[in-house]
RNA sequence: GGAGGGGUUCCCGAGUGGCCAAAGGGAUCAGACUGUAAAUCUGACGGCUCAGCCUUCGGAGGUUCGAAUCCUCCCCCCUCCA
């Protein structure tokens, strides 16, 4: 492939690439790149959103690159208080060892395990010594850092800025200088990051790496991006039922980012899905293509369908699942009151929201419903509880 | 170091002695409807042995018949000055 065509592959979906002209002269050079990207150790469960990046870097790999994957353990033990004033409680080495490893179980879902290395910042951040960290923060200038976006809006909202917040722009972008990394890629949202690592790099005597922005995924809210802390992520690990069902939870203006940034189809091919849309096609079932796709990557065709089935028989029809999570619950002498049976089987979390689920005509028990806050259930009672449409328990009332 | 402002229920944010489990918005959940766990509408949204009771308004004490609201001390944040 040449490298004309290689650029082409790449600039897909991409946001930004500084500098265009730099990219070119690598590729020309004909040998492996080293494609940098540095991932949080705190946040262990891989969402969709982490994947626009992590596909594109798959990509750089299939046109013969090596994938460096960066764990941010030393960042990540100190506890970055990025966005909140809520500090985040620092990790221990085991925790940020576990999360690597949960990491290296996702992330080979969709990179090549033969072209990736996977690399910890500890090995070298951890053996900086206070002068070197000196040194190393002289480089920069509050001014500079104050230009940074979250920086400054923070500042001049009054929300605190902690002094180590400076010190992360310039670790990250050491790290660069540590990989003699070709290329860094990255969220939008890290391009001052990124760019301080090209400084960097040329502070040190390298030739400064191209960076690469990828946009960022909105959550199924369709506003905020994807995070696990805001709890609108589909994480690549649900289960697919989990995976589809909330894929179909989006809006269906939602459903043509998520096709933009995440599908594998072509381009072409998304337009004219679009067009079906407006000439009368069923959004629904075009999101029901979306749903397919995500869940066939991620498990498997043959899980696509039987997923896609079950939302239909649930949703549509009303079904009761097939599986759902059995339980125990003793009934002691005039049985279990219904709103604790509820709470103890994890439908709702707390007897006092039971007694609201019920009072709002959300119970149903072997697909009746409840309407009675005092029902009991009796010893040797077994029984399925629902809560809505999506929470269901087997019951054994001993 | 000095002066001022502020910490309220998941988040934002009202509330300055009883009508406050605390306005409003967001998020979330439920119901209805539907073409979807879209959209829309309605409702709920501290806990409990639930038409009643108990615990919340940075923390600890205090005043009062009664405190998120007043007083004392403490902790934390912000702004300006140095």
């Amino acid at each position: 492939m040449s490298h004309v065509e290689a650029l082409e592959l790449i600039k897909r979906g991409t946001q930004e690439i500084l500098v265009e002209a730099e990219l070119v002269q690598r590729l020309k050079e004909g040998r492996p790149l080293r494609i940098k990207a540095g991932f949080d150790p705190t946040a262990p469960d891989l969402h969709l959103g982490h994947t626009v990046l992590l596909n594109k870097l798959r990509q750089f790999q299939e046109l013969g690159h090596e994938a460096l994957f960066l764990i941010g353990d030393f960042t990540g033990m100190i506890g970055d208080p990025t966005g909140k004033n809520v500090t985040r409680k620092p990790l221990t080495r085991e925790e940020v060892l576990d999360n690597a490893k949960t990491y290296e179980r996702q992330i080979f879902k969709i990179l090549d395990p033969d072209r990736t290395r996977v690399l910890f910042n500890s090995s070298w951040m951890g053996a900086m010594s206070a002068a070197d960290l000196i040194q190393l923060a002289s480089r920069q200038t509050v001014a500079r850092m104050l230009e940074r976006d979250d920086f400054s809006k923070r500042y001049t909202s009054g929300q605190p800025i902690a002094v180590h917040e400076f010190l992360y722009p310039l670790v990250q972008g050491y790290d660069s200088v540590e990989l003699k990394a070709d290329v860094e890629l990255g969220g939008t949202d890290q391009k001052f990051n990124l760019l301080v690592g090209r400084q960097l790099q040329e502070a040190f005597g390298q030739k400064p790496q191209i960076v690469l922005t990828m946009p960022i995924l909105e959550g199924l809210d369709g506003v905020q991006k994807m995070s696990k802390s805001l709890g609108n992520y589909i994480g690549i690990d649900e289960p697919p039922d989990e995976m589809f069902g909330k894929l179909m939870s989006i809006s269906d203006d939602l459903m043509w980012r998520y096709f933009e940034l995440l599908s594998f189809r072509s381009l072409s091919d998304i337009k004219s899905l679009q067009h079906d849309v407006r000439e009368g096609c069923n959004p629904r079932d075009v999101k029901f293509e979306l749903g397919m796709e995500i869940v066939a990557r991620f498990h498997s065709p043959a899980e696509a369908d039987r997923a896609r089935e079950n939302f239909i028989a649930r949703f549509q029809k009303g079904a009761v699942p097939e599986e759902m999570p059995e339980l125990h619950l003793p009934g002691g002498g005039d049985g279990l009151p219904i709103s604790n049976a509820l709470k103890d089987a994890g439908l709702t979390s707390s007897t006092s929201e039971s007694m609201r689920m019920i009072r709002q005509g959300a119970v149903r028990i072997d697909g009746e419903r409840i309407d009675n806050p005092q029902l009991r259930l009796a010893a040797g009672c077994v029984c399925v509880c629902q809560v809505g449409k999506r929470r269901f328990a087997r019951l054994f009332i001993d």
